[in-house]
RNA sequence: GCCCCGAUAGCUCAACGGAUAGAGCAGCGCUCUUCUAAGGCGUUGAUGUUGGUUCGAUUCCAGCUCGGGGCACCA
């Protein structure tokens, strides 16, 4: 529908002598103000040459030629918006095209055909998963599905840190208390830690550990590659534990210890090009000839930094699998590092670098102060999600409820804010059950189900209200609200959109009587109409739909 | 010091240059003999500061104040 009136409106507007204006078509803030809304007499006015109002006018009458009987009702108000109310008829045929669907309801074509790759959550081996992780994976993995649903083929991907000075530092650690058999992730980011402070406090622990680096990228002791083999593999069989529970599969995992080589050879050779240069022992890229800042590539004792790696990695994804773009969500802390990192490919491998871009999410802060894995007082990703389902077990005796419940009401914590932003977050209160929360969705979802299992017998009655109910109204614009979140890496457009809905619908169900009430063939549809419209948002958002609550 | 990001109600967040700046939490008052009260209804309360651009600025630009992040061998 919103492209039918843009492309009216469009249409109008050359006809008037003003094509080429760019204009708006959106839902209006107020309801009463109608179903859609344009800025176009507004915009118009200015090369036309003449009043706002006038434009709209003569707008407002060619929509109405144009745009026929889909529309009840065309108004020009306030400075000069034309707002558009549908027909009736138009209303009920959205929401039967809603409820007939299903779960092929709200998607689109936006990127059809496209194989995009997403890297996202990226865990360190060694070291503890913790909340930051759990926001990158949430956020990536509801763009992942945001984008699929708009006909694209998406290929999930992981990095992992498994080599370099974190991992010497945990080896180190191990290979001091005599253990050659790890056995719990725990155990691991425990020895990362000891490791960390004795690198800090003691000079010759800090050699030693120096050397045991450089020895692991080498590879030659068995012994030592044994351990390190045993540790990362426990690491990484505990992240895929929680991956699961999280609702995400990844199709490609990549390892700093495959991309340092690749990454060494590379920019090795960007030296010999002229892109990379020698200073103080270490090859180094000179961000300054593009406005950034100088960063080092290889270490002067011969270890590639993280810099070289994410050259390697680049190169080592295109060698995997063709995608036509590729995305590496990271903090926004890394913003700095991909832009160096970013134009420094551009200089070896323009087209690889043009088709990725680097999305940044905001970090997770908390009130209690700061979270530092190097000091080990982070809040992992596990703890949080227990402490969670603690609390839902408050209200409810189900096991997959209650994770249901502590899952959704994580994410949507995670999702509700513009993913560039920050979360500052309070473990006491940023995860509520009640209001704005996952769970407020979820609940009205598992009302909207129960009411359609109540309905056994045939409603007799097949009218519907003249007048169309809110709900109805705000069910017709899932389409374009996907479509945007996706268009624009925007989750949170989407968790804004289905908590509207969710009231709307808690006010509907307040408010009415659906079974054996009047018009209940159509509220019946308009209930499946509403099942079929959160079931599909929260999926898209890896928000779990519960059966019962 | 340089670069990037941010500042909206007591708190946590919305608002693609548009109409009366929206929610939730917290507070107050109602609401379960009625399809699930994790709900519904009502109510109090805000654009850091100084200018500029515009018919119109929370939104764009500049200065200031305050906060966060980055700035050569960590990731």
């Amino acid at each position: 529908m919103e492209e039918r009136i843009r492309k009216a409106v469009g249409e109008a507007l050359s006809a008037a002598g003003a094509a080429g204006t760019v204009f708006t078509v959106e839902r209006p803030t107020e309801a009463a103000h109608g179903d859609y809304t344009t800025n176009a007499a507004l915009v118009a006015a200015k090369t036309l040459g003449k009043k706002p109002h006038e434009v709209a006018d003569e707008l407002a009458r060619s929509l109405v030629d144009s745009l026929g009987a889909s529309v009840s009702h065309i108004a020009v108000a306030g400075p000069g918006f034309v707002n558009i109310m549908l027909a009736r008829e138009a209303i009920t045929f959205a929401v039967a095209e809603a409820d007939a669907q299903g779960s092929e309801w709200g998607k689109g074509t936006l990127s059809s055909g496209q194989r995009v790759m997403v890297e996202y959550t990226d865990p360190n081996p060694f070291k503890e998963m913790h909340i930051g992780h759990l926001m990158s994976n949430t956020i990536g993995e509801a763009l992942s599905r945001l984008i699929e649903s708009e006909g694209a083929t998406i290929i999930r991907s992981c990095y992992s840190g498994d080599i370099g000075p974190h991992v010497a530092k945990a080896l180190w650690s191990l290979r001091k208390q005599g253990v050659t058999d790890p056995v719990s992730a725990t155990e691991l980011s425990a020895a990362y830690v000891a490791g960390n402070r004795a690198y800090e406090d003691s000079p010759e622990a800090k050699a030693e550990i120096d050397a045991l680096n450089t020895e692991v990228y080498k590879g030659e002791d068995k012994a030592l590659m044994e351990l390190w083999q045993k540790g990362r593999e426990i690491a990484l069989e505990a992240f895929r534990g929680i991956f699961k529970t999280l609702g995400t599969h990844f199709d490609y995992y990549f390892f700093e210890s495959e991309t340092s080589e690749p990454g060494m050879r590379i920019v090795r050779d960007g030296v010999n090009k002229g892109v990379f240069e020698e200073s103080d022992g270490a090859i180094i890229y000179r961000g300054e000839k593009k406005g950034l800042h100088t960063l080092v590539f290889i270490t002067s004792r011969g270890t590639p930094t993280y810099e070289a790696k994410d050259i390697g990695l680049a190169f080592l994804k295109e060698e995997r699998v063709q995608t036509d773009r590729s995305i590496i969500m990271t903090g926004t802390e890394q913003v700095g590092h991909f832009k160096i990192v970013l134009a420094a490919l551009s200089e070896i491998a323009p087209l690889l670098a043009k088709k990725t871009s680097h999305v940044p999410h905001g970090l997770l802060r908390l009130t209690t102060g700061k979270m530092s894995s190097r000091e080990g007082n982070v809040i992992t990703a596990l703890e949080l999600i227990k402490e969670m389902i603690a609390k839902a077990s408050e209200k409810n005796s189900d096991p997959l409820i209650r994770e249901q419940v502590a899952i959704g009401a994580i994410k949507y914590m995670v999702l509700r804010q513009a993913p560039g932003s920050d979360i500052i977050f309070d473990p006491e209160k940023s995860l509520s059950l009640e209001g704005d929360s996952g769970p407020y969705l979820q609940y009205a979802l598992v009302r909207a189900k129960s009411v359609l299992e109540k309905a056994t017998h045939d409603a007799q009655e097949r009218n519907s209200p003249n007048h169309p109910y809110l709900l109805e109204r705000v069910i017709l614009h899932f389409p374009e609200v996907a479509a945007r979140a996706a268009h624009e890496l925007a989750p949170n457009l989407l968790v804004n959109y289905l908590t509207e809905l969710a009231g709307e619908w808690n006010s509907f169900y307040a408010a009415e009587r659906i079974v054996g009430g009047d018009y209940e063939a159509h509220k019946l549809m308009l209930a499946r109409a509403f099942v079929n419209t959160m079931t599909n948002g929260l999926t898209l958002l890896s928000i779990p739909t519960p059966e019962k609550m």
